[in-house]
DNA sequence: CGTTTATATGAATAGATGTTCATTTGTTAG
DNA sequence: CTAACAAATGAACATCTATTCATATAAACG
């Protein structure tokens, strides 16, 4: 529909290349399906908090999780469906069986 | 509904990693919806054709786009559906007006 | 107040990665 | 065959980025 002017291919990108670390990747995982305190979502994938911490700061900014302050503890979750949804595909393309003309 | 293994966010984030440089994701978007020689993706994005070629040879890998070999042209296109709809589904995504607790 | 727990931030660094340039391979034409 | 064009490849480099460590902020509790 819509031309994808330059601009949105920087945006776009941008958004891919969050979604493209292996750390972050499995953070965002982990926070679709349930909302996940900082310190939760580090011991489950056994990183240091510090490192999460940062992490979802890029996340947050991207608008790809949302964060919800209770007392001391902030709990992190996906923000919308869309990602969801690029997961989703992004898991069917990878599952695709590779084309036999491939060499 | 699948439980998203390990090493399957490895693979995801790799497709994430490869489709998150500006200059890639121009050259997938560019044969979205026409074949294209790698001289003329070089030309209309205004990069040169190694450049071009290294990135393909990722985008390949990747299985994002496929290669027709035609005389001394090379042909790329979009390998299969699901790129498209991923970046469709991002798209929408980052279009998604800001929520308004964001500060 | 001070202490403890949870999260965020900043600096420093080791490793990864995009780009350029030079060269090579592949294909067609004369 | 040689020449010309198209694409691919390899090395070198400058830049970026994920991670670690130390420190700071925030909140609950005594």
């Amino acid at each position: 529909m819509s031309p994808l002017a330059a601009d949105q291919a920087v945006q776009l990108a941008e958004m891919f290349r969050i979604m493209g670390d292996v750390s972050r990747l499995r953070i965002i995982l982990s926070c679709l399906d349930e909302e996940l305190a900082v310190g939760d979502i580090a011991a489950r994938l056994d990183l240091s908090p510090s490192l999460v911490s940062h992490h979802l700061r890029l996340l947050r900014a991207a608008r790809i999780l949302r964060a919800d302050r209770r007392g001391k503890h902030v709990f992190y979750a996906a923000a919308d469906d869309h990602i969801r949804c690029v997961i989703e595909d992004m898991v069917a393309h990878v599952r695709e069986p590779a084309a036999e003309d491939e060499q």
